[in-house]
DNA sequence: TCACAACTGAGACTCAGTCTCACTCTATCT
DNA sequence: AGATAGAGTGAGACTGAGTCTCAGTTGTGA
């Protein structure tokens, strides 16, 4: 049986070879965020046998053809989550670090308005939402 | 003379010290957006006797206090930007670095209908956008 | 099957940021 | 003004993420 995210690497052209498949099939395992050293540690308990730089080249791949999304924490750190290839935001959970993804919700207003302020012309942007998700925020109150 | 940073540091209750003055006026002196890195060289160039670790500790400091807000550029680098205590958001030329802020324009119902969909508490949120800047839109079209 | 471009792992390297520690300075109190 | 506590300091070692190089390997289209 071959994963959803292994199937879009081979439609997006990348070539799959062993050490590919590896690294997918333990992104395919994660749930929620995780960061290249989570991969690395995850490959060596597993005893697969996969090179550091292998892991970063093939995240680079995967981000830029949108397959994964890179998230910038709250706390200045980086992590990915594997995504949807249309645009959207992602709402990490503090609590417990799920991560949600809601697509365009009125963002353009937003920086239509920007724009209109400033006099830049906006080509990107990045928003992301912190707060609890559902579970955390009926545990804790 | 004192610069408005300095009188800010100031009200914020942190200790005014000779290297926290100086490296106060370096931030002054700069335009747009900076990295820690970009303080240390000025130092050096303008032989200003400043540790790193104090460049780090009070940009720290600053972003505790609002003084300094920490961006996260499109590359995944950081920077800091000198910037009023309020929230806003800021608008990132990527030709030429300046930025510009934007107070609330509207985020708010994003928020909450972005909480409504997915069950979230929302604590927090983070906006950048990018574009070029009224005069880089002029110069290259 | 073959040839070759793309990929690989090892490990050296870079760079931002942190930490420690002995020393120094500032603010405050008398 | 002088004493003092405790905050701040610089040097430099350290950490950890990410990059780069290079010789050897592998996947793929012909």
């Amino acid at each position: 049986m071959q994963s959803a995210l292994l199937r879009s690497i081979d439609q997006a052209g990348i070539r799959l070879t062993g050490p590919r498949r590896a690294v997918a099939g333990l992104i395919a395992k994660r749930d929620g965020h995780f960061t290249a050293a989570d991969l690395v540690v995850d490959a060596r308990r597993r005893r697969v046998e996969v090179g550091r730089a292998t892991v970063f080249r093939l995240l680079d791949l995967l981000v830029a053809e949108r397959l994964v999304e890179r998230v910038d924490l709250p706390d200045g750190s980086h992590a990915y989550v594997p995504c949807e290839a249309s645009h959207h935001h992602h709402l990490v959970c503090t609590s417990c670090g799920v991560i949600a993804e809601v697509d365009d919700c009125g963002i353009d207003a937003v920086t239509t308005e920007a724009a209109r302020r400033t006099g830049f012309k906006i080509d990107a942007h990045r928003l992301e939402l912190f707060g609890r998700c559902g579970d955390c925020k009926r545990k804790r109150g």
